[in-house]
DNA sequence: ATGTGACCCTGGATGC
DNA sequence: TGCATCCAGGGTCACA
């Protein structure tokens, strides 16, 4: 489910309350996570104090000076706070205990992941392959115009691209490209310097409105706190497939891209 | 190199 | 009610 807003809502949900605290306690439920779930965790973590928490891409990064746990919500993920002793559910995979502080990992489907890492985090193949942040300043539109010569990928697909540009999943890749008047379909090769002028500001747009909003809420997304964002009531065309268009009134269509619904208007877009 | 499709896993919605 | 089918926010891998 999340996507960069989310991951980031997330990390400012969870950072002013977990930030110099100290880990006491780690139960972990499964192993089985999209990489196995390190054995030795609570040896790693129990008695080290969390120094900051910071995002690369939909990643989070837990710094406690010796290590980094790396945590990756997957499609179903949530970490939420609560109260130590709350009685688990079913998916609740691990638990990081702060005190009285608890930090909880559910994860339905379990396509997330939690790895912990030596070293310089960022020469770690998971995040040094990864490209640029779509709301840093390096993320230009001559940047992208010239990243994309030559290829001939879809530019939905080259957005969801996290070699390319991060953080951007099938909702906002949907979502920018309406905004930008952009047909999905088009070879990200053939798009000029001056319409990716237009799509790399509603590419942070949207990324920063859906932030403001506290991210998009569908199925399994939640708060920190359990509370839900309200991004997806300002949705153009993601999962409004018949819908009229709320700038044209036409129909809101969808197709499949790279086996991942695409959501569009054929008459915005072009 | 670039671009597809399968796959990891679970649950909810839909249709018969 | 039960069962089968399809679909879902992500990412990696094998293969053409």
């Amino acid at each position: 489910m999340p996507e960069l807003p989310e991951v980031e809502v997330t990390r400012r949900g969870i950072m002013p309350s977990l930030t110099g605290g100290t880990v006491s306690g780690v139960v972990m439920r499964t192993q089985r996570l999209r990489y196995p779930l390190p054995s030795d965790l609570p040896r790693l973590l129990i008695g080290h104090t969390l120094r900051s928490i910071a995002r690369r891409g939909k990643y989070l990064l837990l710094d406690f000076g010796t290590g980094t746990l790396l945590m990756h919500l997957g499609m179903s993920g949530s970490l939420r706070l609560l109260t130590s002793g709350a009685a688990p559910e079913k998916h609740d995979h691990l638990d990081l205990e702060f005190g009285q502080t608890l930090l909880r990992l559910r994860d339905p489907r379990r396509f997330g992941a939690v790895l912990w890492l030596e070293g310089d985090p960022a020469r770690h193949p998971l995040i040094s392959t990864l490209g640029l942040e779509p709301l840093e300043d390096e993320f230009t539109p001559l940047w992208l115009y010239t990243q994309t010569r030559g290829r001939n990928t879809a530019i939905k697909q080259a957005l969801m691209d996290s070699h390319l540009v991060v953080g951007i999943g099938n909702i906002y890749a949907s979502e920018s490209l309406f905004r930008a008047g952009i047909d999905p379909r088009t070879a990200a090769g053939k798009i000029s310097r001056q319409r990716y002028q237009r799509l790399v500001p509603e590419i942070r747009q949207t990324l920063e409105a859906a932030i403001a909003a506290g991210g998009s809420s569908l199925r399994d997304f939640v708060h920190s706190d359990g509370s839900s964002g309200y991004f997806q009531q300002q949705y153009f065309v993601y999962g409004r497939t018949g819908e009229p268009c709320r700038i044209c009134g036409s129909n809101v269509k969808s197709l499949r891209q790279a086996n991942r619904a695409t959501f569009h208007c054929t008459r915005c877009q072009r």
